[in-house]
DNA sequence: GTGCCTGTTACCTC
DNA sequence: AGAGGTAACAGGCA
């Protein structure tokens, strides 16, 4: 469910919170399996005591760095954060729950159970994993290239592989796709110069439409994404083919159609998007 | 009730 | 190498 804007979104909150040189003074975990690493008890006797450094973002990772240690939390699925002066539950799939020094408290829900959190002394042990940042200056035309020519597979495929670009979900990934007219099929080393740019273009645009508009909450189910505030985003107004089969293609009035590409469903217009 | 769908990722086999 | 299947899970929906 959160992608790079959902995330970076949830980031922007959490500094503002003022969580910044709080101390954990107890860690709760109410489902064993959200730590992945390490082991549950040391887990939750590492983090007493540290101090909240610096709060940031990598690919759909929130990184939370304390004064020993890092947290990584991934949210996957329905992973959502939330900050309270409350000690009880705030909700049937509370996972896990920080106790901070000034009485407020950081909780994780996860309906799904799939977020993972990973506390660890080294700070690239699972950050290196990850491909370029799409907003960095090392995201350049010549690197996606690179990467695109020793690719043979899917481009849908390589869009939500986080080894090449970090932070692409199924939800960018389409509408980045519609932005630059590529058919969620072609083969990455097939496309042309052209649909390089298109694309080189279209990633950092609907990303960062995606941010601008506070992440992407679809439906009306509490398994959608919301900040955390509690606040819906506003992006899926600006959808133009994610969950919109049947309607129009804003750019040519063909109706949108929905596949299954890379194992997952995938939305695009066909007149648009042609698979040569 | 039944069966299928879902925004992520890891792991397996072919 | 990469595609496809399955799994981890819970709930929405037709």
């Amino acid at each position: 469910m959160p992608e790079l804007p959902e995330v970076e979104t949830i980031v922007r909150e959490l500094n503002e919170s003022q969580l910044i040189g709080r101390t954990i003074v107890e860690a709760k975990v109410f489902w064993a399996r959200t730590v992945a690493i390490p082991k549950l008890h040391e887990f939750c006797d590492r983090l007493i005591g540290q101090k909240i450094k610096i709060i940031l973002r990598r690919g759909k990772y929130i990184i939370i760095e304390l004064s020993r240690d890092v947290l990584l939390i991934h949210l996957r699925m329905t992973g959502k954060l939330a900050i309270s002066k409350n000690p009880q539950a705030i909700s049937s799939h509370e996972r896990v729950r920080l106790h901070l020094d000034d009485g407020r408290y950081l909780h994780f829900e996860d309906q799904r159970k799939f977020g993972k959190w990973y506390l660890l002394s080294d700070y690239n042990e699972k950050l290196d994993e990850l491909g370029l940042e799409p907003f960095s200056k090392e995201f350049t035309l010549k690197a996606l290239k690179d990467m695109l020519k020793n690719s043979s597979r899917s481009i849908k495929a390589f869009l939500l592989d986080q080894q090449y670009i970090a932070g692409i979900g199924n939800i960018y990934a389409d509408e980045a796709l519609w932005e630059a007219k590529i058919h969620p099929n072609r083969k990455a080393d097939t496309l042309t110069p052209k649909e390089i740019a298109e694309l080189f273009r279209a990633i950092p645009l609907v990303l960062k439409q995606g941010v601008n508009n506070m992440g992407t909450t679809l439906g009306s189910s509490k398994a959608n994404y919301y900040s955390v505030a509690g606040r819906r985003g506003e992006n899926q107004l600006q959808l133009k083919v994610f969950r919109r089969e049947g309607f129009s293609c804003p750019r040519c009035h063909t109706k949108i159609i929905k596949i299954k590409a890379a194992q997952r469903g995938t939305h695009l217009c066909p007149h648009c998007q042609k698979n040569l």
